[in-house]
DNA sequence: GTGGTCTAGACCACC
DNA sequence: GTGGTCTAGACCACG
């Protein structure tokens, strides 16, 4: 699955876990309707607990990236709009730090200047 | 001094202290040398534990940010390039952005084509 | 036999079976002892396991809508006031949601107003 | 707190606590702002785990119903349109009811005129 | 086999 | 004290 998990992150691993898969879906390393690994299997591979894969899951679940039929296992959602959405999340995220330059008396074209360095 | 707190942000409170102090020092609301608020008038001002003013104190003197001198209270070092230091850090911080943009396989200008609207 | 399933759904497989076989009995789509499908067969049409619409069955069977004849096959239940007690079941459903809407200080009458649009 | 757990209920516990507590919101028992018991307490008045308070604290946090404040507690929304919403749901509710019943040939106004019984 | 829930107990950051 | 996370192990419903 190509997941790291960083013990020293701050985030918490479910976090990490949910980033990863959210990374490989976005990416197309996972196809829509492509099934996931089994909670315990990704747990087995991961060392850490299912319960803590199972946390990953659910939230991939509620943000809409996967579906999870019981009995069955976790399936890709088939969305295609979802790398338009998290293109303008990082679009946000990058008006966000602009904004905050601003504030220190940092001007826009000379933050984006620095940038190809 | 014009530092708000907002408990429904998951920042923890003294990191939310901490950015504010570090926004008015670099913003030149606070010149070098200026002495800060003391720890318990601070607390008073923004209604909270005066540990937890401590606690965002002691983060800024370990940044180097301000420096303490006991019986005295605190004081902003007299940095000059901490504002070049700040630029560096938001400049990564976009960087780091972009670079999770071309994981997923969007290129650099297209994401500062967008950046405009 | 028109009976669609949606994975998605949260409730079980074999109760979505069993409620589009509910359905098309009390529309009258299937008719007294007339003869349903094979369990084999519908599984086949379903893309689903033996053992699931088999389920879906026995819970026809003990609601009373069906009977099984060993070695022949399962049959509609002649019981002409069905059509009855299903109307009595939706109308104790939403006479469920009007006391909880009470509890929350909405008045029957007010639902009953919006429920035009 | 006046909260039940109907252990034969095939929600899950902490499904019918997050329950408990929305509809102890909606209808104004507790106040906005007001302070929920500590995920330890509310655990122990229910005789179940503190986890499993916990994980309906999160549902209803993620639901937009309450905040969290890190160390301090949680604390009822102050949002007033709140009720406005689930009366909505409340009638979609009905009307999927009534759709239903449409489906088996009942018509809306034949359920509605045996509602006042 | 799968996911979902729950318990018991632990540790951490924060206030 | 508070909430948040994690582990270990168990049981259940479902397919």
């Amino acid at each position: 699955m190509l997941i790291r998990i960083d013990y020293q992150d701050s985030r918490p691993i479910y976090e990490q876990i949910a980033a990863g898969v959210e990374r490989l879906i976005l990416s197309g390393v996972i196809e829509p309707d492509e099934q996931l690994p089994s909670v315990r299997s990704l747990a087995m591979e991961l060392s850490t607990n299912p319960n803590t894969v199972q946390k990953a899951f659910a939230q991939l679940e509620r943000d809409g990236f996967i579906y999870t039929v019981k009995g069955r296992g976790n399936f890709v959602q088939k969305n295609i709009s979802l790398i338009e959405n998290k293109k303008q999340e990082l679009i946000d995220a990058i008006k966000a730090i602009l904004k905050e330059a601003e504030e220190l008396g940092i001007s826009k074209s000379e933050i984006l200047k620095d940038l190809e360095s």
